[in-house]
DNA sequence: GTAGGATTCAAACGGTTGTTTGACACCCGC
DNA sequence: GCGGGTGTCAAACAACCGTTTGAATCCTAC
C-alpha cells in the first residue's frame, strides 16, 4: 500500500489516517506520518502548514463525500412511496458502513471519527458539527414527520443514542469480537441490520 | 479541590483523571499532571513508576467499584421476583450514571473511559477485558434467561449495541446540548431513563 | 536548452517529553 | 535525640516534538 504513484499529499493523508486511528492526534507524531507515507518529514509543513491542519484535511477528504452520501439517500428513501421508520435508518447508517468497508483506509478513519467524538477538542466539534449538523437537522425532520406523536426534544434524545450507537458501531468498539470465518464485510452488514431493527424498535417505544 | 488533606497519591490519580480526560492519555503529560496536584515532578515515577502504570492505576481506583456495584444491582434485581428486562438494564446502568454523578471526578472518569474505549491500544483493551468482561458475561447470562428465544450470538449483538450507547451518553458525546435550566442530575437521570426503555425495546425486537 | 517556479531533502532550531539523580527534609520507633 | 526509612525537591538527562531553513533537485513553459 501507499505505492508510488499516489501524490505525496494523498500519501501523507493517507498516513496520517492509519497513524491518528491507531495512536490519536496527539499520539502519532510528524516523524511517524511522513515515515509510514515515505516522504520528508518537511513535506506536511510544505502541503499542509501545520500538523492540526493536516488534521482538518484528514477529516475534510472523507466527510464530505459521507455527508453527501447520507443526504443522497435521504432524498431517495423520501421519494420512494411509503418510506418505513428502517429505510430512513438505513439511509443514515449505510453510507456510514460502505465507508468503513471501504478499501484504502475508510475503516481507519470511522475510528479517527470516533476519537474525535471522545476528544473534548472545541475547534475540532466546531469542525465537525458545521460539516455534520446540517445532516442531522434534515434527518430529524424526515423522522419527526413519520413519528408526529413524539415529542421533538423526546426525538432529539433518541437520534442521539442512535448516533451514539452507530458510531460506536462503526469503530468496532465492541468487546465481542466477530465469530471466526465471517468475513468483515459480513459482520459489518449483520451489524447494520441489527442496529437498524434495534434502533427503530427504540424509536417506536412508547 | 485537590486540598491539601488529601495525600501525594490520591491528588496525582484526580488531576490525572481530570487531565486524561480532558486531552487524552498522550495530550496530557506528567508536568501538567504534577502541576495540576500541587505536587513534584518526580512523585509520579516515585509513587507509580511511570506514566503508564498511572494510567493503570487511574483506571483500577474506578473500576473494581463500578464492577462492584453492577454485579450487587444485578443480584438485587435476580432475587426480587417478576425482574424485567428493565430492571436488569436499570442494574447496568444506574451505577454507570451514578458513578457519572458523583462529585470529586467521577464525571471526568467516565470521559476518561470512553477514551480507552476510542483507544486501538491492546494493553489496555486486554487491562479492561480482564476488569469488564465477567461483569459482562453475567449480564448476559441474566438476559438470556428472559430472553429464551433469543439466539445468544444475537443476544451479544444487542448487548454490545446497548453498552456503546451507554459509553456514549455516559461521556455525554452528545451534540445536542441539555435544556437551559435543567441541571446536570436530572439531565443525566431522563437521559439512563430513555435509554433504559430505547435498550428494552431493541431488545425485544424480533 | 534553459530559466524559474514547485517540490524534496538533510540538517538544525528551540521547546517539551518521561525519567533519573542526589541532596535535602520529614517523621516515627527505639 | 537520633538513626533510618519515607517522601519531597530542584536540576539535569537523553530523546523526541513541531517547525524552519536553505540548498539541491525536479518539472514545466518558453
Amino acid at each position: 500500500m501507499n505505492t508510488q504513484h499516489f501524490s505525496t499529499k494523498e500519501r501523507i493523508l493517507g498516513a496520517a489516517e492509519q497513524l491518528f486511528a491507531r495512536h490519536g492526534f496527539a499520539g502519532a507524531s510528524l516523524r511517524q506520518v511522513t515515515a509510514a507515507a515515505n516522504v520528508n518529514l518537511a513535506a506536511v509543513n510544505y502541503h499542509f502548514g501545520s500538523k492540526e491542519n493536516l488534521i482538518n484535511e484528514v477529516f475534510r477528504r472523507r466527510l464530505d463525500d459521507l455527508n453527501a452520501q447520507r443526504l443522497a439517500a435521504l432524498d431517495a428513501a423520501l421519494e420512494r412511496p411509503g418510506s418505513s421508520l428502517e429505510s430512513l435508518l438505513d439511509a443514515f447508517i449505510r453510507p456510514a458502513l460502505e465507508l468503513s468497508l471501504d478499501r484504502s483506509g475508510g475503516g481507519a478513519f470511522v475510528r479517527v471519527l470516533a476519537r474525535a467524538y471522545a476528544e473534548h477538542n472545541d475547534a475540532l466539534r466546531k469542525f465537525l458539527s458545521d460539516n455534520y449538523g446540517h445532516v442531522l437537522k434534515r434527518f430529524h425532520a424526515a423522522f419527526a414527520q413519520l413519528l408526529p406523536d413524539l415529542d421533538k426534544e423526546e426525538l432529539y434524545w433518541r437520534l442521539d443514542i442512535v448516533a451514539g450507537a452507530l458510531t460506536y458501531a462503526m469503530a468496532d468498539f465492541g468487546v465481542i469480537k466477530r465469530k471466526s470465518g465471517v468475513n468483515e464485510q459480513t459482520h459489518r452488514e449483520r451489524y447494520a441490520e441489527h442496529l437498524v431493527r434495534f434502533a427503530a424498535a427504540g424509536l417506536r417505544a412508547p
